[in-house]
DNA sequence: ATGCTTGCAAACGGTTTGCACGTGT
DNA sequence: ACACGTGCAAACCGTTTGCAAGCAT
């Protein structure tokens, strides 16, 4: 797997060094990551990043298409792996949890609207706030 | 409508001042306007207000239901007001223009979604990010 | 050997806050 | 008169950047 993300990293211009494999590693968790909790994850597990170096391959990361960068809450941003199947994101305004989801009936739509505004739908934004059914 | 603004901001436990009379009056332009978009038009129309004010007086009325904020691009917010119908947007990636929406099918399909996976559906967030058809 | 990468600290940009003064009711 | 609102400047917080040193190819 270290050896996949390696030519990864390379097919995309960017030489593969320990910040930059360690992030890709962390980000395999498959959860959505702030740049300062992977910082304090390099951190503890004694890997000493700076912060900046972070940012910096994150935002690599994001033009490479490697990953994709949210921002839920208004302040701080959180990545994720693109697993190039795309998905929309829900959150629990209570326990601040995650959920997946992909629905094609609301994509289709959306290329719809924006063609009859005469325009292309070239990508979207799409969070649903919720809380647990009682 | 002066004397209806008013009436509004003290139903919103709020006294009229003049900031707060002048930034409505603004908002009546029906777009989406930043802080200092506001505060620059205030400071050109020699009104003198303070920027902290501007944002102040913007999260009272965003907390009264007033006014709604959101961050189509990642750095500035910027408000328009609540006319409470309900519409999403759709922003144009060359010229910035922004479009306002509102559609049915979505709406309903993000409700089932929330359910079907638990929850109830507080909220959402939705932008399209467009080009002109060609 | 070369040029990309890194860490640090300083700068940044939008937003918030403490404080003393001003204003609406 | 009183509490609330305001302007100013300083603080804030997430993020970016300049620089000199370090590392992958």
């Amino acid at each position: 797997m270290s050896e996949n993300t390696k030519k990864n990293l390379q097919e995309a211009g960017l030489k593969s060094t320990l910040p930059r494999l360690k992030i890709m590693e962390i980000l395999q968790s498959g959860k959505h990551l702030s740049a300062e909790e992977i910082y304090k994850y390099l951190i503890d597990n004694s890997y000493d990043v700076g912060l900046a170096t972070v940012y910096r391959v994150l935002t690599q990361f994001e033009n490479a298409g490697i990953v994709i960068k949210h921002s839920f809450e208004s302040s701080k941003s959180v990545y994720e792996l693109n697993d190039s199947d795309h998905h929309d994101h829900m959150v629990c305004l209570e326990s601040g949890k995650i959920i997946e989801f992909h629905d094609e009936i609301i994509e289709s739509r959306q290329e719809e609207i924006a063609k009859k505004h005469g325009y292309d739908l070239i990508d979207h934004n799409m969070v649903l706030y919720v809380k647990k059914k009682k």
